[in-house]
DNA sequence: ATTGCTGAAGGG
């Protein structure tokens, strides 16, 4: 069941606060009920309060146009169903269009990375995690994000509220609607600024963002969990539910291990200063001297900050974050627990080897910048495919019959 | 720049 609760207002007794980028209830998607269904009875009270009060309620982002005084859940006029991404793929018919080497201006000719060809300024630590476990399954992931097996969607579901039930155990969150993608940066920040004084003092923080440049592509991700160990070490953990009272197998396993790794190497590299206020903006095209919405603002006069600009906001945080002497992360946990009864299954402690991830960041980020073909999954990994989300118009699958054959072969 | 494109994670 998805008990996932809403988060409510501004709660006034939490130790602290996380704030969301609620943007204007644009989270919506075609299907009420088998999309991210976690959109809360509050945020369509608050949506629907916007459109009374003749707010405009246009949501240019996504390419999608509510028709503002419908803007309930069942209205939504498609058009995100594929999501950001889906810009139409197989373009592929004019391509080359003979080489007049005279008209032909200085357009690049080679055909775009992947990272270009879906317009993407960054990718998630979970794009590359959904990358270790088949590369083409990520891709399709990316060009139909909504596309999920009704069984695959419960239990993602389920783990997002176990998630936001835990996340509220810590501190509240509060929605604040933001009007730009500089909005959304600028409040990620103010998240990490009331985060480093929690972990100066020892405490425990719940979605910390991290983000950073890796390999020449922006890298971006949440930490579930930081905390300090018995021994004093900070510890990052990872909690993965599980819809069935088991461990994961190895398959399963490299990929959360990645994840963490992943979260090491960006919180290490934010809190030695690698980050560039520069860099940022050039990557996610940023406009740092846009002035920021009246709510996020707002909301950073609550934080104890003046700041009007994204730069503002941007070099603040890498101020703090260098000089506030927080360390690296010595020790890295994954926390399975059964979605049925709540019951802990088990820990695991991944050793962190920087070469090693390293290697695998390398390689990954590699298809990313058009370097190599795309990689579906092994045969000895086909087993993937029976539960693939993508299977039926996989083409990685049709284009490999052996690995077809072992897959739909009924074993033992 | 056919001028702008996205909360990440969520589980297997």
């Amino acid at each position: 069941m998805s008990g996932g609760g809403a988060p409510q207002g501004a709660g006034s007794g939490g130790e602290g606060c996380t704030c969301v980028a609620d943007e204007e209830g644009c989270r919506l998607e075609e299907d009420g009920g088998s999309g991210f269904s976690d959109i809360s009875d509050s945020e369509l009270l608050s949506l629907q309060d916007a459109a009374e009060s003749g707010d405009t309620c246009s949501a240019k982002k996504e390419g999608l146009e509510i028709i503002h005084d419908n803007c309930g859940k069942s209205d939504v006029s498609t058009g995100a169903e594929q999501g950001h991404h889906s810009h139409h793929m197989g373009l592929n018919s004019a391509e080359n269009p003979v080489p007049s080497d005279s008209a032909q201006r200085k357009r690049k000719q080679k055909s775009p990375t992947p990272l270009e060809k879906y317009s993407m300024k960054h990718l998630a630590v979970t794009d590359i995690c959904n990358q270790i476990w088949c590369e083409q399954q990520m891709v399709y992931k990316i060009e139909q994000p909504t596309v999920h097996r009704p069984e695959s969607r419960a239990i993602i579901n389920e783990g997002s509220s176990i998630h936001l039930a835990r996340e509220l155990e810590v501190h509240d969150v509060v929605p604040v609607t933001t009007q730009s993608r500089e909005d959304s940066w600028a409040l990620k920040c103010l998240n990490i600024l009331a985060m480093i004084p929690v972990l100066q003092s020892g405490g425990r923080i719940r979605e910390f963002p991290v983000f950073r440049e890796l390999d020449g592509i922006m890298v971006v991700g949440v930490i579930d969990e930081l905390g300090y160990s018995s021994k004093g070490e900070l510890e990052l953990r990872e909690l993965k539910t599980r819809a069935t009272p088991t461990l994961p197998r190895l398959a399963q396993k490299k990929s959360h291990e990645l994840q963490v790794c992943l979260y090491k190497l960006l919180f290490d590299g934010m809190v030695s200063g690698v980050l560039q206020a520069d860099a940022v903006m050039q990557h996610e095209n940023l406009r740092p001297e846009q002035e920021l919405g009246a709510d996020v603002k707002e909301h950073a006069i609550k934080c104890g900050l003046t700041v009007t600009t994204l730069r503002d906001v941007l070099e603040l945080t890498f101020l703090n974050l260098t000089f506030s002497e927080l360390p690296r992360i010595d020790s890295l946990k994954l926390e399975y627990c059964y979605q049925g009864d709540s019951s802990f299954l088990g820990f695991d402690t991944v050793t962190f080897k920087e070469e090693s991830v390293m290697e695998q960041v390398t390689f990954y980020l590699s298809y990313w910048k058009g370097q190599r073909d795309i990689q579906g999954v092994d045969i000895e990994d086909a087993w993937k495919c029976r539960m693939c989300d993508f299977a039926d118009i996989c083409e990685w699958r049709r284009n490999t019959p052996r690995l077809y054959r072992t897959m739909t072969k009924r074993f033992k």
